[in-house]
DNA sequence: AAATTTTGAGCGAGCGCTCGATTTTTTCTG
DNA sequence: CAGAAAAAATCGAGCGCTCGCTCAAAATTT
């Protein structure tokens, strides 16, 4: 049972380096991508993607011209245009992967953890902080990018962005049906827990600097969940609105 | 005393219309600001400011045009350069204003409220709640544009929404102080409080879907908080990191 | 030698911004 | 208080530049 746990939660790590990530958008992407051999075409989109999330994190992606892109990654202009359509394209390809894969890893839950509401919870805010920390550029780039940009991208990007709140909410609303949760809304208390995990990845630097470890955080965000949702026998709170 | 506190409570609110804000912003700026006559020149420059904040909700300041600024307040190119010496000063310009005026409203609390941790954090969320009610789209507009922006006026965003946090934090330090707080990390619990409180404009529609008054959702943040701060005699977290 | 991949100068469009001409407002004068 | 003169404010076509994007030619791989 337990190893079935361990190999669910390990097994996501191969799926999220750059290399992964980059193999399964030229695949996606056969049609629009011109160039047909994989082994030339992974490794120059992999410089294309990693050129990107580097300059748009600095910048922002708007502020990114393609010149630019272009000499950071080494590739011509020209041959830019080998492997997306328009500049909105390249955009749409990396939030494209990025995100489902975010939601399918924490979707992807054992049974047995699923069974308990607080485990479930705790197991996905391991998962999510330690996600984040993998694939750190993509996160940072994602929350910068999410809004502020063409109506269909940013219509993917909070699509998804309500999807992992949806998948928190989830666990809540099970916690308080079994009696583990006390808490009224819980959209509201999904809400809140979103910012706790982004603090990791969006202000890296802070943590660095206190020498605080991964381990240390999830703790602390956990514990501090574990009060704002009055676990167990706690009275419930009054009900939003109406 | 009450008369007082009531007195402060409600004088902010003649100060964040449109009006105010672009007269000091005119008062300001008198240097830069080529027109003289503060009856011709704040009438204009609310109205390309309201068409900026109008703008850039939309699409994002970085992506708006001055033609299309131009177009929208119905000042024509040459005039706008009146009023700014350049888009990027037009920014600095709302920022510049909006930033210290919030600042300054939510740090004028009465002594009598601020002597009692719980009042003035229960009041601290309502005046953010109603304030930012009131000044909705100077909100929205400097949340989008707060990242990705030239370093000046990016360093002034973060500067203040440090702040804000900032605020907030010396309230739950003082609380823990006097023993009806128990949280280990104070910044980490403040960095909770602000995205609840953004919630109510990021996601005005929600609310308004739902029929949330303003009351109800300030009662439920308030109560939320309540319970993750562990109110009284609750006991202490353990410390994040060491 | 055929197919694939890369190259970068060049295109039109739209950008932020300017400036001489023009209109509007204020001040001066008989 | 009318009308001229001065000052203030507005106008928008146009400047130089950079942008996203293209394509014929060259380089590389099959």
């Amino acid at each position: 049972m337990k190893r079935v746990a361990i190999a669910r939660g390990a097994s996501w790590e191969a799926r999220v380096s750059t290399g992964a990530m980059c193999a399964r958008i030229f695949e996606r992407h056969n049609e629009t991508i011109r160039v047909r051999n994989p082994n030339i075409g992974v490794a120059k989109l992999a410089r294309i993607i990693e050129a990107t999330l580097r300059l748009g994190n600095r910048r922002g992606f708007h502020a990114t011209s393609l010149r630019d892109l272009s000499k950071a990654s080494g590739v011509s202009m020209g041959a830019l245009y080998s492997y997306f359509d328009s500049k909105a394209a390249l955009l749409s390809m990396i939030l494209g992967e990025f995100m489902p894969t975010v939601t399918s890893i924490l979707v992807d839950v054992s049974p047995e953890v699923r069974s308990d509401a607080r485990r479930h919870l705790a197991w996905l805010i391991d998962t999510h902080v330690r996600l984040s920390e993998a694939m750190l550029p993509w996160f940072v780039f994602a929350f910068m990018e999410a809004k502020a940009f063409p109506r269909a991208e940013r219509h993917i990007a909070v699509e998804t962005e309500a999807q992992t709140e949806g998948i928190f909410a989830d666990v809540i609303r099970r916690g308080v049906k079994d009696g583990v949760f006390a808490v009224s809304d819980a959209d509201l208390a999904a809400t809140l827990i979103k910012p706790l995990l982004q603090d990791w990845y969006l202000k890296r630097g802070k943590y660095r600097n206190r020498g605080t470890s991964i381990e240390a955080y999830v703790a602390a965000v956990t514990e501090m969940l574990a009060m704002g949702l009055g676990i167990q026998e706690r009275a419930q709170t009054r009900v939003l609105a109406s």
